[in-house]
DNA sequence: GCTTTTTTCTCTCCGCTGCTAACAAGGCAA
DNA sequence: TTGCCTTGTTAGCAGCGGAGAGAAAAAAGC
């Protein structure tokens, strides 16, 4: 292996995983660890990379510190397979949405191999975690930033949304019901909601086993445009029932039991 | 085989390739070693691809060549001067456009403490930077993503920007010039940072010193509707000069002594 | 807080590979 | 044949990668 294509490789591991430790850089390329550690002070001093003791960070690491919500959130491993179960619905040549949200964010980590995808979001989390897929073009919707979270809503939203034409959207929400449909507690979202689900042919409602059910105030849509719910696996097989009598696809992801940190 | 017919096919393996080693070439022509090296010189003097210890890689696209170097090490403490001086423009009650790039970002970090400002960015990286700033409204332009960036452009991006006036805009360039003004290598990203000086009252451009007196390609705005340049200590007095003669207001930050490596 | 231990970094040396340059050998046309 | 071009060969030099010793930083113990 030519000494620049493992340095460009380490620019592109580095900035995949976050971080990466001196040993560990060492073991993926079989060479010695001093010879990384020369690499990493020639890509330091080209300013791709921050070092630091015992190994090397992504200097922008700090505004993306990935997920602060989704730490403190509970039913990660849930959610990490909904999406990867999801994002299995997406091929080659396909234009999707993809909603704001922590299980959409895992849809997105599990498609960054795939080519020749347009994907649309409003979510610049999820925006930012496709940035250096080749094969993507990410569109993003534009609009007023939610405080604490990664959302763009708002009357630019809307209008972008109503413009485009997708074959599939991935939807998250807080409740869905097999009766009632999709609700939303907070009024100011529905709209982009609504939106989404109009501008695709196949609607696919992702969410873990605890919105399942559930009914807020406020209507986005009718279980009629629904295609598709995945979930996960502690869902009741009377909640299934009710969802597949409306004529809906239930689709369940099985949690593993080696669940790794 | 002939020997230019040798190069030709040399610089289309490598151009699907994106890197060659010697010994990989010579194999595949069946050829001595030195007799590739002898080839690669010659092309790489005719500027096709360009030269490494071991092989040949792709000559980097020339329009994405500034990124690599702004994001050297060497000019972080000058931006972040630069993004602090900026800063002190911003008060409370503003409207203000933040264009993409390194130095706007630190404009960003210095705001976060201020209350009823309205920003305005297409760049993700500086929305994600003030979206927990409860004082400061974000508002994302949308567009397409662009790749290796956290930056926003296209159709979308512009028809937003064209709908919007504001107070004041900080713009980030790669060249600007006292005499053909703001001018830039990718004519793509041309219109939405003319779109953005449109929209604003006070147009203020942030650039290192490394970008003073330089000249691209594509015109993206004359001197005259420029106000203010914020840049770093190490642009010559004799430059200073000639923008103020074209009647813009010259600020130097000064980079502080305690410079740490 | 301070010292001790461990880890990591930096620096130097040395072998190996690749580079440059000069020269030799073979092919081709005048 | 002679002159010129291309390719292979060789030799000395430069750059890269591995190994080890001392320095510096982090972690552990008091």
């Amino acid at each position: 292996m030519l000494a620049a294509e493992r340095k460009k490789l380490i620019i592109e591991f580095v900035t995949q995983q976050k971080m990466a430790s001196v040993p560990e850089l060492a073991e993926k390329f079989d060479v010695h660890e001093a010879t990384i550690r020369r690499d990493l002070a020639e890509i330091e001093k080209e300013g791709y990379l921050r070092r630091i003791h015992g190994g090397v960070v992504l200097e922008e690491e700090v505004s993306f510190e990935p997920s602060f919500s989704e730490r403190s959130t509970e039913r990660i491993q849930e959610k990490r397979e909904i999406g990867k179960l999801a994002a299995a619905y997406i091929q080659k040549g396909d234009n999707i949405i993809l909603d704001s949200g922590t299980t959409t964010l895992h849809i997105a980590r599990n498609i960054t191999h795939l080519t020749n995808i347009t994907v649309i979001t409003n979510d610049i989390n999820i925006a930012s975690e496709l940035r250096n897929c080749k094969g993507i073009k990410v569109i993003v919707t534009g609009g007023v930033l939610y405080h604490e979270s990664f959302m763009l809503n708002g009357l630019v939203t809307n209008d972008m949304l109503r413009n485009v034409h997708v074959h599939k959207a991935f939807i998250g929400t807080p409740a869905i019901h097999a009766k009632y449909g999709i609700t939303h507690f907070d009024e100011q979202l529905v709209s982009a909601k609504a939106c989404m689900i109009e501008a695709a042919k196949e609607v696919i409602v992702v969410a873990d086993h605890t919105k399942i059910g559930g009914v807020s105030l406020h209507t986005v849509s009718p279980i009629k445009n629904i295609d598709i719910l995945i979930t996960g696996s502690e869902v009741s097989d009377s909640q299934i029932a009710k969802f597949q009598d409306a004529g809906i696809e239930v689709v369940i992801a099985q949690e593993k039991a080696d669940h790794q940190i």
